[in-house]
DNA sequence: TTCGTTTTCGAAAACGTTTTCGGTAGTTAT
DNA sequence: ATAACTACCGAAAACGTTTTCGAAAACGAA
């Protein structure tokens, strides 16, 4: 009944087993197991994409030709590019991104890791890195740490699985360990830093002007008469609080004004933090006349109650914050800030990770640091 | 002096043209064209990805065995399996995402296109479609439209070239032929709309209380003793305006309000329009008492304007707005909202777009409407 | 011991490109 | 006429996986 499908004889076939749930058979004339495959389903082939293959079929060249034409290959008669592309065009031919990329062995894709999508700091730099990456024509893949530094690390893992080509990253609040970018780096991987950098490892680097920003508006309140300013700082082993801290330290000191440890309080970017750290001010013997926000939205926070208690800004207490967002000059008092901006970081940082891309070799690692400027409001003026 | 490279010969060689820049030669004895290579460069095999392959050559066994081990597969042997897994950690192998896709005809990525990353609404939307999707193994391409047709159209036809599984998209201000999204749904490309959908296409959809949402804000207004309401609405073409206007003319209509079209101002997210619209609204013999903005960002600044002007809000002018965000409980007076959350509304596209993608076929396309919320607060309270 | 069976694994094709190498034919200079 | 050359194109390998098919070996029962 059954018939070997190498010599078609009909008397040698014994069973011999089964195998992956059918019958196997096995024909001892020319010693061939098989078994008896279902005329196979109807594949659907209209929705599929053109290929390369088809092209090349339909025009009865080969797929070498059609790719050459398609690539502004030299090796090409114009004659038949000109056709290769008509019929192209014509079939609305997309080239696989992937195979391009199995190929070529890059991606244009870049991975950016960012704490928090939401915090429109961050989303402006991402805007910025957008524009840049799309102009430059690479494509851009987004992952959120939230803050936490496992996260970061399958997010570095999860983008290197992709092959991104290069990788923008801003830590976590909570990395203090660098592993997973030094292996990366290690392997070739073009890494830049921005805003939450890393010192340990030798990247690109954009940063605020945290130290100095901090200065500034420490000096500012100075000058404006304040005498004892408390600081709202950020995360304790962050490296911009710690520069933003600095910043503050360095003020106090050019004024000689003594450093009290009772106005400094470390918050996590937790929501109602900087109403502890004010609350505890507030109850000392002698409060503080000035606040510095080393974060604007604590400064945001801190007016709100400041209002609620009746205290005067900023004549009682002046207040100032770092980094600028509509809400700054909207609230009333509107906000004292140092400013940079994070469209103009994203598209600094692209444009580094860019050219590391392109010239891998020749690069060479540089930090930049943005230029901040003070926008003088309401809630530090006193007349 | 130079061999041929097939036959060994010496004395047959004669020169024949360049070729690629380098000297072409050719051997009358075996008929075979040659170059001479020159020993090709080291190649730099140090910083490369562990491959499958190595597993397998070092293992002295067969890429497919190493597959099946990797993939769980069930025709393997138990201790194989386990050694290949060791040696596998042990080499920190990480699959190459990108074979894997083209083999398997599937990324595991989707796309989001929206009009722009910095609008809070929108980022709070993409945090939303991360959560979901990286919890159900899927990456996110994100791509801005910047409010521009023709940079949607891009901007799809670049996430359909990397074969990104499904695609979530609210389009552009000036979207309003929507050929792009027919074609790919043609193809059978998953697709879901959100916030600004698209009714002549059969998609998932996940809207907001548009026209509900306008009419509880009208109807407060109204209850609140407006009885001339001005509404600043959103480009004319776009269908969430609409339904939002109709929602006001509804609430109008039910309280037997006539409809005045000089109340109607269409503003187009341009910074700075709804100062015209107030301006002309200011300017006319009877002033409105009532504001609806259809986009919360009027009636901020339209509450910063009207406080410039000295015109007491609520008691001369009540303003309420579509959509919530921190600012609008910090502006003073704070404004009056219908809110909806971002993030939900992401996380609910992102998990109608997973399951379309997993259950292709039996996919049911759905119009998902989510719940608003009415904030009252000063700026429309009337004691 | 011989046939049917199961378990385990390898060879090879497939995914859609690009690139390398060389063959063929036609052209120019001797 | 022929040596040296140019222009164009195809075959095949490569990128790193997965999957399909069947071979080999070991096992069990008649």
């Amino acid at each position: 009944m059954i018939a070997c499908t190498k010599c078609g004889s009909v008397e040698n076939i014994v069973k011999s087993g089964f195998i992956r749930g059918k019958q196997r058979l096995f024909c001892k004339a020319c010693e061939v197991h098989f078994t008896i495959n279902l005329p196979q389903k109807e594949i659907n082939k209209t929705a599929r994409q053109i290929t390369i293959v088809d092209i090349a079929k339909s025009l009865g060249i080969s797929p070498s030709t059609v790719s050459r034409a398609l690539n502004g290959r030299s090796d090409i008669n114009p004659m038949t590019r000109q056709e290769i592309i008509r019929v192209a065009t014509e079939m609305d031919y997309r080239p696989n991104l992937l195979a391009q990329s199995l190929n070529r062995g890059e991606t244009h894709t870049i991975g950016v890791v960012i704490p928090n999508i939401e915090r429109p700091f961050f989303a402006g730099v991402l805007a910025g890195i957008q524009k840049v990456a799309t102009e430059a024509g690479y494509r851009v893949m987004i992952c959120q740490s939230n803050e936490s530094h496992s996260t970061e690390t399958l997010n570095v893992q999860a983008l290197v699985a992709s092959r991104v080509d290069g990788l923008l990253i801003s830590h976590s609040k909570e990395t203090t360990s660098f592993d997973h970018i030094k292996l990366q780096l290690r392997r070739g991987l073009p890494i830049v830093h921005f805003d939450r950098v890393c010192n340990e490892v030798e990247t690109a680097k954009v940063v605020q002007e945290d130290f100095e920003g901090s200065f500034v508006l420490t000096e500012h309140l100075i000058l404006q008469g304040c005498k004892r300013i408390a600081v709202c700082a950020g995360p304790r082993e962050l490296l911009i609080s710690i520069s933003r801290l600095n910043g503050y330290k360095a003020a106090l000191a050019k004024y000689d004004i003594p450093l009290r440890e009772e106005l400094i309080y470390h918050t996590n970017f937790i929501k109602g933090e900087s109403l502890l750290a004010l609350d505890g001010w507030l109850n000392l013997p002698q409060k503080p006349d000035g606040i510095l926000a080393v974060h604007y939205a604590n400064a945001i926070d801190m007016i709100v109650e400041l209002k609620k208690r009746k205290i005067k800004i900023p004549s009682e207490i002046a207040i100032v914050g770092f980094g600028d967002e509509l809400i700054a000059s909207l609230i009333e008092p509107s906000l004292t800030v140092f400013h940079h901006s994070p469209f103009q970081m994203g598209a600094i940082a692209a444009k580094m990770l860019v050219d590391n891309i392109i010239h891998k070799d020749t690069f060479q690692p540089m930090l930049q640091k943005m230029n901040g400027e003070l926008i003088i409001r309401q809630s530090s003026l006193r007349k």
